[in-house]
This record gives C-alpha cells, structure tokens and sequence, in this order.
DNA sequence: ATTACTTATGAGTATATGCGCATATGTGTT
DNA sequence: AACACATATGCGCATATACTCATAAGTAAT
C-alpha cells in the first residue's frame, strides 16, 4: 500500500469531521470508556457517569447514531455496547499524541533529558 | 505493551475531547488536507479553500494552539505546516471505520455478495 | 513617515449543542 | 387495566462556536 496524497472528496471530510465531533465530548467518552470492559444498560451508564438520565440518553442516542455504538432490548432494558471497537485506536492514538505533546512542555521547563515527576 | 484497559484521569479525558473537537469542523480538515502536501501561507490557504480571510485564520489559530500545527514568519507571510503528522493516522482510521460502516449500509440493499445498484 | 501588503483580532450575529425539567413511550407484573 | 420501572424526547435556557465585517497589528519597500 503506498502512501498516497489520500485526497478526500468534500463529502467525505464532512463525514469524518462528524465522527470527530461526536468524539469531541468529554461526556461521550466517559460514556465509552465505561462500556470498553463490557456492555450495560442505561441505568448503570447513569450511575457510572454521574450524568443525568436524559442526558446519557442523549448522548448515547449520539453515539449509536454514529453507529460507535449498537443498542439490544432486554425486557425493560436497553443496553449499549461497543460496536466499533476503532475507536480505542483512536483514542490511544490522541493520547499518544498528548503525551508528546506534554513531554515536550515538561522538557521546556527542566532541560535536563528527565522525566516529568521523577 | 500490554493492553491494559488504559483507564483515563477525568483530565485526560477532557483534553482528548478537546482535540477531537479541533478535528471536529469540516473547514479544519480541509486545511489540514491541504497542508498535507507541504506547507503554505495564510494567503495560498484562503485561496485553496474559499474560506475568508478571517476566518481561515481563525482556524490556524485553533490548529495551532492544539500543536497540530507550526507556525513560522517569512517576511510578510505567515507559513504554517503540519507538526503533528500522527493526525493523518486518525483521519485515515476513521475513513476506514466509515468505509465498513457504509459498506455494510450498502449490503443490507442487495444482500447477494455485489456492489449496491443491481 | 507613508504606503502597500499580509495576517490577526474585536464586535456582532446566527446557529448548534449540552443541560435540566417534565413528560411521553415502552416493557413487564399484578 | 393499573402500576412500577426503564428509557426516550419535547421544551426552554445558557453557552459555545463558526461566520462576516471592519479594523488593528506586523512587515517590507519607497
């Protein structure tokens, strides 16, 4: 596979300017994070995100549109889960990001080659 | 690396949202899009995207404050660059993750293993 | 200093979006 | 049916953000 210019129609970078964007909520990615270990329903997303009810619906209404997530009945239930495990690819991809990003500050203030909080 | 379950600090996860949300606009990836080939300046930006004087600068200046981008002066002209290379791996993983979504869109039309519009 | 050119920014506006409250809808039980 | 529980949604509010226009600020040349 090479390397190419990857040049994306219009179309396309409003698609993935909105996956970013759903992304792009602190809430939403609590939401995430707490469904990596498993899948749950909406009552224990609302205990373990803080977040109100209506809330969590919402955002999860979000990420199930942006199809990250896929919803199931279960009796009264719903429950949520992880339907496109790519994600965390992203995320640790950020993360990895940030984190040279900070190394790089740290750096800024203690020259010596160190770690931060050595 | 093992693969623990990589859970984020209420902080991290604010400024992972935060970058997301950077990514989050179409008229930013466009700019990126273009930047990708080389580096330009304000101007050549304006032209190469329509948008407004302003308003692409504006967005240079998101980019930028995110360490997406470098800046440097050229006499007159501003040029600004890429420096963070690594968000063209998440512009490329969320194009695939968009691609089997719609691929699999596509297949509930025309379940026969074929392209859409039998 | 004045001028021309490039880039950045303040102000105002329109829209989008997250939130809370109340309530509707859905599901199972009696 | 009546009720309890779980989830979704309409509405209003507050804030954030993208956009435009006008103008300021920085740079180089005369």
């Amino acid at each position: 596979m090479a390397k190419s210019p990857h040049v994306l129609s219009d179309e396309a970078i409003i698609l993935v300017a909105a996956r970013f964007r759903v992304l792009g909520e602190p809430s939403r990615l609590r939401i995430l994070q707490c469904l990596r270990n498993g899948e749950l329903n909406v009552s224990q997303l609302v205990e373990a995100t803080g977040l109100t009810q209506a809330n969590t619906s919402r955002h999860l209404q979000a990420l199930a549109e942006a199809a990250i997530l896929g919803r199931r009945r279960e009796g009264p239930n719903v429950i949520y889960f992880i339907s496109d495990p790519g994600i965390f690819d992203l995320c640790e991809t950020v993360c990895g990001s940030l984190q040279r990003k900070f190394q790089n500050h740290a750096r800024a203030f203690s020259p010596t080659a160190r770690a931060p909080k050595a």
